[in-house]
DNA sequence: CGAACGACCTGCAGGC
DNA sequence: TGCCTGCAGGTCGTTC
């Protein structure tokens, strides 16, 4: 499910129950996420109370009096807050508990997240290596024509790498590249100026709106079923293979790309 | 260093 | 109904 949207969805929806409460427990239920959870976690955490709520890139910092929780969603992760103890569904592997009641629970079905403890988040190697926040005033088109230039990939793999800017997952970089007409095999060296900027600026413009949409289903988000949804948000290529370009009308067709699914109008983004 | 690709895991839709 | 295949929004580690 999550891309940077919904991560940032995420943190607004549970930041108001559990930023400054104190933890009184955690439970994991299954250990085996992308890499094990601390069976210390509890340990090391009880009694801390949360300083701040933040994302960097799709992973969720809780920061502690002392060290720092680290969340990432994977694919299919989602986190809850509730009060129910005893209202269990399949795939709830870890619960944060709070002195206050509050419950905030972290379901993943595919298991590609993670739950990491780091006593220093700004030496964490997870998070040193990750380039800039799309939305950020680094991420600009000085720097995009930067990264570009001399590197023979596919433009779409590159907006992807999030050595070069985080957060742009297989949505958002197909919708991007169709709104600045930009094919996603594009050699990245192969872009003008112009085509940089167009691009740059579709990347901030699809996922601000993108987090807009994810806004309007956070106040549903305490209940038990509240997942953050892309209802609000209007897609104009991805998953729309066979159907009209809402654009010129043309149709949308499917191709493989990294072994992943690129959408593209072959009208509106001229194969390079 | 850059680029390509397999790996991790479950659930679901579609075909037979 | 069941079995099979292919596909899914991420990203790390290995190899060339």
């Amino acid at each position: 499910m999550p891309e940077l949207p919904e991560v940032e969805t995420t943190k607004n929806g549970i930041s108001p129950h559990i930023d400054q409460q104190c933890i009184s427990d955690i439970v994991v239920r299954n250990h085996n996420l992308r890499w094990p959870v601390l069976s210390n976690l509890a340990e090391l955490c009880i009694e801390q109370t949360i300083q701040s709520v933040q994302r960097r890139s799709k992973y969720l910092l809780l920061r502690l009096d002392h060290g720092c929780i680290i969340i990432h969603l994977g694919m299919s992760g989602s986190l809850t807050i509730t009060n129910d103890t005893s209202g269990l569904k399949k795939h709830d592997h870890v619960d944060i508990c709070f002195e206050n009641g509050v419950i905030l629970r972290y379901n993943d079905p595919r298991r590609f997240g993670a739950i990491l403890w780091t006593e220093n988040p700004e030496a964490h190697p997870r998070l040193t290596t990750l380039g800039p926040e799309p939305l950020g005033r680094a991420f600009n088109s000085q720097h995009l024509a930067l990264v570009c230039a001399n590197k023979t990939a596919a433009i779409k793999a590159v907006i992807m790498n999030a050595k070069w800017v985080v957060g742009v997952g297989n949505i958002y970089a197909n919708e991007a590249l169709f709104h600045s007409n930009i094919h996603p095999e594009t050699p990245a060296n192969q872009l003008n100026t112009n085509q940089i900027n167009k691009l740059c600026k579709q990347i901030k413009c699809v996922l601000r709106l993108a987090i807009k949409a994810g806004g309007t289903t956070l106040k549903d988000f305490s209940q038990a079923d509240g997942k953050p949804g892309y209802f609000q948000q209007k897609l104009w290529v991805y998953g729309r293979a066979g159907e009209d370009c809402l654009h010129c009308q043309h149709t949308i067709r499917r191709i493989n790309q990294q072994q992943r699914a690129s959408y593209i109008c072959p009208n509106c983004q001229p194969t390079p």
